[in-house]
DNA sequence: ATTGCCGTGG
């Protein structure tokens, strides 16, 4: 993307958002930041909340959705402006916390030797050095995928410097990495001689459920459903109680194959313990009727969420519309994604392009339109020509268009 | 107490 077309669409976008709301409040921006995939207009955004920056998780959320838009623009250099400004300029990069989340950024963005650098030069920002910083570099290795950096830093950083002490967290982290590169034998001899170890030595850490699920989803996904299973039992023989994401893992997996014997089941086992499903696991439940065929299913799974506490996010809309127009239904199909618009959740391009055609289709040209009308608002700018180029297609636009417009139309 | 696990598929 060129910088003279990233400025004139930042110009675009300011103009049309002047006539909005002003951002305000941190939730404002929240909402806002989730929507709007200009990296410009996120940062403008972000900007009118770093005046009176605090230290809260609501403030770390919309700078990490910031940040997440710059990297993807390849903007390394803004990034590198926010973040290092909050150096000079935060009253709050003496808190650990506020740091750390500085390094995890650096990391989401691909940017580990900025991240590293960060964490060295906390003694010259006055702040002090714990396990939580270390973890936060840690998860920097994780973000940018540099999984062998993990073990490396285990080995370096706790000797140079005395307050760090490897935590469960930690070591959490070292287990994912093992995984990640591949080596799941390593994870679990690991698990194995924390656990063994465990009593002897002052040692304080242990594994977690949580460290025992990074494992349970990384055999899964290499297919050992015996080991992934063998795994499940020895974490509930140590103590370690699942909770929602552990059962989600197994749903993963669950849900290739059959609703009533291997979803559902899972699903009693999780009631039955106590544990709540979360519209993730509703999810899976509803994915796996559509894949069976099951659609009225499906659809009884999305409109009973509410009732079982739980909200429809953007892949509850974005599943069920899909497989509602593959069954043809493109009336239903529209209602649903009515409900996504309306709770600013919409589902994909590739989805929103079957349900435009089926509508055309069906001869519900009003519908297919607005359809197109809110979709433009919302997609990324880099999406303008093809909507516009499946409006000629389906006949939608009439005639009104420049012969400038058709041109890039045509060459989208 | 603050951080580390699941969600992208057709």
């Amino acid at each position: 993307m060129s910088s003279s077309s990233s400025s004139l669409r930042h110009c675009r976008l300011l103009c049309s958002s002047t006539t909005t709301t002003t951002t305000t409040t941190i939730s404002a921006a929240k909402a806002r930041l989730r929507s709007v995939y200009d990296p410009d207009e996120a940062l403008s955004i972000y900007t009118t909340l770093s005046d009176h920056s605090t230290a809260s998780a609501s403030t770390r959320y919309a700078q990490d959705l910031t940040i997440k838009r710059l990297a993807k623009a390849g903007r390394y250099a803004d990034i590198e402006n926010l973040i290092e400004s909050q150096k000079t300029n935060s009253p709050h990069i003496a808190q650990e916390t506020f740091l750390s989340a500085l390094i995890r950024s650096y990391g989401r963005a691909g940017m580990l030797d900025h991240a590293r650098r960060t964490f060295d030069q906390m003694d010259d920002l006055g702040t002090p050095r714990t396990s939580l910083s270390f973890n936060a570099l840690l998860t920097a290795c994780i973000q940018s995928k540099q999984f062998d950096q993990v073990p490396k830093l285990f080995e370096q950083i706790p000797n140079k410097h005395n307050k760090v002490v490897p935590d469960k967290v930690s070591y959490g982290i070292l287990i994912r990495s093992f995984c990640e590169s591949g080596n799941v034998d390593s994870a679990i001899a690991l698990i194995h001689q924390i656990n063994g170890n465990g009593n002897g030595n002052g040692s304080n850490v242990e594994v977690t459920a949580i460290s025992y699920t990074t494992v349970i989803d990384a055999l899964y996904r290499e297919g050992n459903v015996g080991e992934a299973e063998r795994i499940w039992s020895e974490m509930v023989g140590n103590g370690c109680a699942p909770d929602a994401t552990a059962y989600n893992v197994r749903l993963m997996h669950a849900h290739q194959g059959k609703p009533d014997v291997d979803v559902v089941p899972v699903l009693d086992e999780m009631s039955s313990s106590g544990i709540k499903p979360d519209t993730i696991s509703y999810n899976y439940l509803m994915t796996c009727y559509c894949k069976n065929g099951m659609i009225e299913d499906a659809v009884k799974v999305y409109e009973g969420l509410k009732g079982n506490g739980c909200a429809p996010n953007a892949t509850t809309f974005r599943t069920l519309v899909y497989h509602l127009c593959k069954n043809g239904d493109f009336g239903k199909g529209f209602r649903v994604y009515k409900e996504s618009a309306k709770r600013d959740k919409i589902p994909d391009f590739g989805t929103l392009k079957l349900l435009v055609r089926g509508l055309v289709e069906k001869k519900k040209v009003k519908d297919a339109k607005g359809v197109i009308r809110t979709v433009k608002k919302k997609f990324p700018a880099s999406f303008l020509n093809a909507w516009k180029k499946l409006e000629i297609e389906l006949g939608l636009v009439s005639g009104e268009q420049s012969p400038a417009e058709e041109e890039i139309a045509k060459a989208a």
